[in-house]
DNA sequence: CATGAATGAGAGTTCATTCAT
DNA sequence: GATGAATGAACTCTCATTCAT
């Protein structure tokens, strides 16, 4: 279940509602989106890409931000939420084999790793946006303080009694943690795509800086 | 040296070419430019602002994009080249205190944190835009690899010939410091801005983080 | 059979090929138009508010306009008709109660009123979009050049030989009838429907104005 | 000084702030809004007419409603102050000559009528959006009941007194007044201007039929 | 140097109408 | 008969830019 591509589960989930030409006006504006930026794109680009008539984009979004809402909205969740899910955190806990933080931290960024890699444009056009709407803000805020943040403060202090997280502040560590794991995805994905990346290697090397530097002394 | 206001700078040197009401413009647009986008704001909005008639501002900057460029090109270089000018950089070799990279890190940190603080409306706007226009990425890449790399190229082989750097590729390391770093700032001042850090003490874990990190083993 | 509401009728003549839906197209889309103005309703907001799909409103009526001019075309006739029919006019000569130019008077306002009031939305369509649709104008001008002002002529002959109407030219006196008691709906039931009129005694002032207006001298 | 033109002063009104393509905006949109209607008149068209670009309109008036407002405003005040202007009813009660409830009615349907034969398009785009915009309805209510309505009370008062009109409730006269004059103004020029009129006698006529109708018994 | 009226292309959105289901 | 997705023209309004003053 490595291979999740969110734009295909979005679609397939879809199926039911999902018109074809809304199926394509949502592929349109999420390329053109990422491309350019929402506000530097039009609905009229966006109806050529995606071969309908403009007002067909409004039939189905009432407005040009709630197409951009229709987009980003379950990358939120889809992000976030698998990452702590219930399921996936006990296993730290339960599986002997995991009770080990540099484990951890491997099985999650290879996990999202794939995610990313499926899911470029779209967190491409996320990042971007969450910065100037409210909305989008505010959707990211609920699930990371209410899904996600709880899940990685009892992680963290599970492996600082460990002893394999030195004496940070808790929300150091998570803070230094994403930071490390988001900055890799940004540079590999975003800022450097084209870099001749050798990823199995670059994870390893992000994994030990991670573990590391949160040894402490 | 600490206190650069690169607004300051910015307005002092251009003191000789720039009329009152074009420092005004440049005032406003970056305001809004960092409120709402590039794209989404408009001339005639910057013009009230700056509380000039609209025509004014195309009197001083050809187009719309000229103003921006004008506003994101200065702050290119004046993030990264003091950060390794010939002066700051020989220090690390010259001087037996600084032959250290803990120290330099801090040394680097503080000075950059002084410097994003004071200007970062301007570098949301660069971190927002660059990945729209490909005259801002050039200048960025020209003056990255040109100026900042090689630089930063020679330090790190210093400190891992040193043994303070552990056996990562040197890019690896490059990477992995410099997305601390920034990381840091962008949850400091554009992510969190209104969290109540402890500065001093974020700087320090930073520090040892990226320090033990990097060790190696 | 003073409790004339046209509406009631206007669906209950159509029953036969009247079908629910699209009775509830006729329903709603004089409330709107009634609201609104014809140009300023659009055809989805009569859908939705009759509760049917947007194309049903075209397979009962070709055109936007169709649909107007097939809930004006019968309050026309409606309106005109009744007031001049044969029947109605013929008992002014015949019936000796009848010829006084007051009672008659009172009898057309008393009859036309529990019409006006009971089919407010309606004549209001009808005053508005006049104006602005040739058909109405002409279908009215027929109606009215046929069908009512013949009758009217003789009557008011009739009165001014009787002495009871003045020295005016014919079309004179037809001209500030029709306008003192149309003026007298259009003030009820248009301009100051709130207002807390005793239309008993509104309706007698009205006659007796009329009556003394065209007496002459 | 009977030759007021209404869009005639107010183009001079505004010379001073009015330029030349404003006052062509203005010319046209009310040409179209009295020949189709508010609703069913685009700004596009009205750029046609007035030859400026569609643009310019909106430099001007903010919205096209905010033309129809700009457009109608004026002709409510310009419509009933005048009628009861201190001046023009004080003289009621120190002219000897205009002692005359019957000399009252011709000064005023004489000045009312190059008035309203002056501004036809103006007065029917009035009448017909009156129906359907709060804004307008407010602003005639409060010239109406502010301005005309306390001096017309005190007119009829002083008939009513005078013995030159009967028993009628003085809002009863009123409506019936306003009635017969606004209904004569209607008839003649919107619903037959092309009828071929006898202004004089018909204006006289009116009188009459006012005068005899309200004297009573 | 500064203004702001004017522009016309194009923005997002609504519309009456069609047609396959 | 009824639906509602789809259309593309037209809508109101905004935009960056120009230019006479």
């Amino acid at each position: 279940m490595d291979q999740e591509n969110f734009m295909d589960e979005f679609m397939k989930a879809a199926n039911q509602d999902l018109t074809p030409k809304q199926a394509k006006i949502l592929q349109a504006a999420v390329e053109i989106f990422a491309e350019k930026g929402y506000a530097a794109t039009s609905t009229s680009e966006i109806a050529k890409r995606a071969g309908v008539a403009e007002g067909t984009i409004f039939r189905h979004y009432k407005t040009k931000k709630d197409l951009l809402i229709s987009i980003v909205s379950p990358i939120i969740i889809e992000f976030a939420v698998p990452l702590f899910a219930e399921r996936f955190i006990n296993e730290v806990f339960q599986d002997q084999r995991l009770d080990d933080f540099e484990d951890l931290l491997r099985k999650i960024i290879r996990n999202r790793y794939q995610f990313v890699k499926n899911n470029v444009p779209l967190l491409k056009i996320f990042f971007q946006e969450m910065a100037f709407h409210a909305e989008i803000q505010e959707k990211f805020s609920a699930v990371f303080t209410e899904k996600v943040l709880p899940q990685f403060i009892k992680v963290v202090n599970h492996f600082k009694q460990n002893g394999q997280i030195g004496d940070f502040p808790t929300e150091t560590v998570i803070r230094l943690t994403i930071n490390a794991i988001v900055g890799f995805f940004i540079t590999r994905f975003l800022v450097m795509p084209d870099y001749p990346w050798d990823d199995e290697k670059e994870i390893e090397y992000t994994i030990q800086f991670i573990r590391n530097g949160l040894k402490g002394i």
